[in-house]
RNA sequence: GGUGGGUUCGUAUAACGGCUAGUACUCAAGAUUUUCAUUCUUGCAAUAGGGGUUCGAUUCCCCUACCCACUACCA
């Protein structure tokens, strides 16, 4: 009979999740919708040492977020299931809630000689291991050192009962059989075998806190839960023969759930796996959702960054797995439909921040502009600017009041959505679609702004031009264009222009506008280049922007008037 | 140190023994334009090294190098 295909997602509670995380979290759920199946979530809080408040509603927030939705595990509200019912039947869903299941099972390999009572305290054991690095060597508790170890292996029975009985700080561990060979089989890896002789007895369960470790409660979890598929971090692949050996022990192999090993996500440059401080330094976020830690810092997220869920979902899915074609566009639908564990990709993937980029900027060209109009009001509003209407509304601009119908953003957005990579990049670029510029670049942005230059290809690092300035005022590029320019020979014929566009009586249609304002430049055989860039930067405050008729369309002829007039006088 | 995993342009990847090693991002150049951006065209750029097996190797095997993970009463 086939087996129904159920995967879990079995994060642990200590912090927010990283977008490797995400990830594996996301091909857990690929591989079960694809294969009609349950994709489960379950906490695993066996360290009460590393709790950290607020990570488990982080983790649920930042899957929902991405649009990955439990089947089991997780209520409609978000919730960790922690009573059993029809649609969550092995609740609780919380390792630390289900201590009382854990101990039998312990307690059922001690009995059948799979697993042993260690009484050597953790001081016991850190003073052996630093005696054994003075020397060079390496403490392993394994098939030679617990001969000579306290446990139930070298104590008499009489103590072991008193020890057990009277001490609360001893562990069961696993008695990892001597020169065995395991052999094992990866989704993505393929065979792999390994001699037991290399392994230890790793510690199963804890008296201190009664719980048990990561080993134990995940076996024992998986295989109550009925998991199908472990697709899971390539972290876990030194420890797949113990669990080899844990469900053998079990009598647990006809069930034994298959395995597949994700390789890591690496960082941008240099080596290593990808780490918060990495995005801190290059500017990009590690986490799906922004995270304030116990120390008050904050993190970014990609949700705060701008990023639609969907690109963000697309990017990490490209991410060490592909369609075997050159696709890379995918939706959730199409990715539940293409995916399959085949075709990852062992080695480990370099995250490449500007690719994720350029998914934002793809996806939001798709967009409709009603869509974005309705995630750029927000932004508008907080500048100041008022947003009224429907969209079936007329065009309306109020530049006193500062008042604009929401067809008036709307149009903004369809004209300027084609150079923006985030939402939030709609006010940097047609912000004097809103309001007037009193800043213009002869002066300098802002001083402390920074101006930077096209991000340099890494392999011309020594390309000078790849300089950052942090003064505005000592980026030359800026002044220098504008000086070209802006002289008083050629903004009087700019005012002149502008005067007559006023008075023409000509339509006010982006057509018309550009043909006639040309006619009028070209008629006067006046510099046309010249007189643009005055209007431009008179409208825009700065050298470059969109085009001179598009412009004037959108704010009408009175603020190019009156525009052209201040900047006249500001910048004499 | 030990064990396991990995290695194709700067990055993500394609080519499951067979065309000139393909595509995307980045970068560069050109065209378009009143500027910038967009768009279009073009370009730069890779099989870690060495041995085998084979008519033929990016692909299979071995060695070396490098990278990663694990080596906790953490997951």
């Amino acid at each position: 009979m086939e087996r129904r295909t159920r995967v879990r997602f079995a994060p642990s509670p200590t912090g927010p999740l990283h977008m490797g995380g995400v990830r594996t979290a996301l091909y857990n759920y690929l591989y079960a919708k694809q294969n009609g199946g349950d994709f489960i979530i379950r906490i695993e809080d066996t360290d009460s040492n590393r709790f950290v408040p607020g990570a488990e509603k982080y983790i649920i927030e930042a899957l929902r977020w991405c649009g990955i939705i439990p089947d089991e595990g997780v209520d409609e509200n978000g919730n960790v299931v922690e009573t059993a019912s029809e649609k969550h039947p092995h609740a609780p869903y919380r390792q630390s809630q289900r201590r009382s299941i854990y101990r039998k099972y312990a307690e059922q390999l001690i009995a059948a000689g799979y697993a042993y009572y260690a009484f050597d305290s953790s001081e016991d054991l850190d003073a052996i291991r630093s005696a054994a690095e003075a020397k060079g060597e390496t403490f392993t508790y394994n098939q030679k050192s617990r001969t000579g170890l306290k446990n139930s292996l070298t104590l008499p029975a009489e103590e072991v009962e008193r020890l057990l009985a009277e001490t609360t700080d001893w562990t069961i561990r696993f008695k990892m059989p001597e020169n065995t060979v395991v052999k094992m089989d990866d989704l993505i890896r393929g065979h792999i075998e390994v001699n037991t002789d290399t392994l230890d007895d790793k510690v199963l369960w804890k008296r201190a806190d009664e719980l048990p470790t990561y080993h134990l409660a995940n076996i024992v979890d998986d295989h109550l839960m009925e998991i199908s598929e472990v697709i899971r971090g390539e972290e876990w692949l030194p420890s797949l023969p113990l669990h080899y050996m844990l469900y053998k022990a079990f009598g647990w192999e006809d069930t034994m759930p298959r395995f597949a090993h994700l390789s890591l996500l690496l960082k941008p440059v240099g080596n290593g796996k990808l780490s918060k401080r990495d995005g801190d330094k290059m500017g990009f976020p590690v986490f799906p959702l922004q995270w304030t830690n116990a120390a008050g810092e904050t993190s970014h997220g990609y949700r705060e960054d701008g990023y639609f869920p969907e690109a963000f979902v697309n990017l990490l899915a490209m991410l060490g797995w592909n369609p075997g074609n050159d696709q890379e566009m995918f939706t959730m639908d199409e990715l539940i439909k293409t995916f399959s564990l085949e075709r990852i990709v062992k080695a480990g993937a370099k995250f490449n921040p500007e690719k994720a980029k350029w998914y934002n900027k793809e996806y939001l060209r798709m967009k409709s502009d009603e869509e974005l109009t309705d995630l750029f009001v927000p932004i508008l509003e907080s500048h100041g600017i008022t947003v009224s209407g429907c969209y079936m509304c007329p065009v309306t601009a109020d530049f006193e009041k500062k008042e604009f119908s929401k067809n008036y953003v709307k149009n903004v957005v369809s004209l300027i959505k084609e150079r923006a990579t985030f939402v939030q990049d709609f006010w940097t670029i047609a912000s004097y679609l809103f309001i007037s510029p009193v800043e213009f670049e002869k002066y300098g942005v802002k001083a402390g702004a920074a101006v930077e230059q096209k991000p340099a290809d890494p392999r011309r690092a020594a390309d000078p031009r790849a300089k950052v300035y942090d003064d505005a005022a000592t980026a030359p590029f800026l002044a220098k264009d504008v000086d070209k320019f802006w002289k008083e020979e050629n903004y009087t014929l700019a005012q002149k222009a502008a005067e007559y566009m006023n008075s023409c009586g000509c339509a006010k249609d982006k057509q018309t506008l550009e043909t006639t304002l040309e006619e009028y430049i070209r008629g006067n055989e006046w510099p046309m280049g010249k007189v643009m860039n005055c209007l431009r930067l008179a409208l825009t405050g700065a050298s470059s922007g969109l085009g001179i008729a598009d412009i004037i369309s959108f704010i009408g002829t009175d603020q190019l008037v009156e525009r052209v007039a201040f900047a006249a006088e500001r910048l004499k």
